[in-house]
DNA sequence: CATTGACAGATAATCGATTATTTTTAATAG
DNA sequence: CTATTAAAAATAATCGATTATCTGTCAATG
């Protein structure tokens, strides 16, 4: 709901260059920063699904006493990708195909509602920051085979999508569907490593942006219902095929 | 999305009288029974929305240590409840108008969505939870005087509205609904002391529940619908009273 | 042989003190 | 007087140690 962080962002070396050294811009508290890595470690699959979280392990690995790493984990939980039961800790949130399917059914329910509400509501900087998120993203390949290729694509879908609908006017609902965006992205990071081959996603993510900007409420809302969808699918098959329930 | 703990339940006495003290229900830790009891004093409207939470003053009201006072704030960031920023510090979520009309749109299209869900896939048990919580609610008048009527009745009304979707199978989904029950909540227990002279709330909620179980989609659906927009129109006439934006 | 209970080790929760950051106050220059 | 800066006070974040709780093991019992 609130939170210090980006996430998807900062495009700079780890250590802010030489200068002044003036970074003042998110992530400051070693708790802020521990979330952020967290989540990287928790979407990219490094840190397995479903697994147990051993506060001494993690406190030795990520060299951090015991309260900036509850405090992380905490804002794990907001986020969905860790599960905390009094007394017996942490783990990672588990994935299922039950999951998925959800995640997919609330994103055609509350990411298309956001867009048409956008498109009700949005103004010139809404359509152009559209526009640009969009060149940025398709001028980006993504190569399965460099990791951080992987990684600039995913900031930029992600960023894509949220400025989709960044014009509803609404922040609970972009907060969910941000929520629902990070699910999903765990989903693709680890299982997905290339797009099936019957889809052009770059034109899909086209389709839809007209459509926004031209306010063609009933083609926009479809064509994002489906992009939506077919990722679901595509996903589903790839769980199913590593026998996931 | 986990935590442990129940907010709406449990009727015994704050000990647990003598016998055994086998009090291992749920609340455990400090940090949840310190974010139970902070989730209450915000809804309730003791501590006051927008206010800053200084943890030093928070640490010696509520006679408790730093970690478990985080820990109990985290949560409630969670629920939307608290707001933070790193170095900043927590403090309560504000209240407004346009926050209040997002929460009622909201809950018009994930609740009912719920419904509709519930009835389609929801069994008999969900249909005999449904007539239970509507009698004990129906049953139990909300006495404007007697706080702990008022809160009594809170916590019925809110286990019906839950119970009302519990059947819809989207763990995710029931989250969400519970987010917005809980922050509507919130503005009925500030602003509503009582309900306007024109509805009959108790006939609503038969109505709802006798739709429900029927399974008469669009009946129930719109009964609903309308259930909760009344209730955002009624508040936001309150807020407008009381001069908030 | 299954079940219970006590112990020991592992793990989580909490505390009190310390460190880092922000906010307020006060002093000074322009 | 106002704006700027330095010091002081208030507040938040973190640490290391301590306490509480849980989990698995193994022996005793029926």
């Amino acid at each position: 709901m609130s939170s210090t962080d980006d996430s998807a962002s900062a495009p700079m070396t780890d250590e802010e260059t030489a200068s002044a050294g003036f970074s003042d811009d998110g992530k400051n508290t070693i708790g802020s920063q521990l979330a952020s890595r967290l989540r990287e470690a928790i979407i990219s699959g490094e840190l397995e699904a479903g697994s147990k979280i051993n506060l001494d392990k993690a406190r030795r690995t990520f060299n951090v006493s015991l309260s900036p790493l509850r405090e992380g984990l905490a804002r794990l939980i907001s986020d969905g990708l860790v599960e905390f039961q009094d007394n017996r800790g942490y783990r990672v949130a588990p994935i299922s195909l039950a999951n998925l399917e959800e995640i997919t059914t609330l994103r055609e329910e509350l990411e298309v509602f956001a867009l048409r509400e956008s498109m009700r509501l949005g103004d010139v900087e809404w359509e152009s920051n559209i526009m640009r998120s969009l060149h940025r993203l398709n001028r980006t390949d993504r190569d399965a085979s460099r990791p951080e290729t992987l990684e600039q694509w995913e900031a930029l879908h992600r960023e894509f999508h949220l400025t989709l609908i960044s014009g509803c006017g609404k922040p609970l609902l972009l907060h969910f569907c941000g929520l629902l965006l990070n699910l999903n992205d765990r989903y693709r990071r680890v299982f997905l490593i290339r797009t099936s081959g019957d889809r052009n996603v770059g034109q899909e993510h086209s389709e839809i942006a007209q459509g926004a900007v031209a306010r063609d409420i009933e083609y926009a809302s479809e064509k994002l219902r489906q992009h939506i969808h077919r990722t679901g699918t595509n996903l589903r098959n790839h769980l199913a095929t590593k026998g996931i329930v």
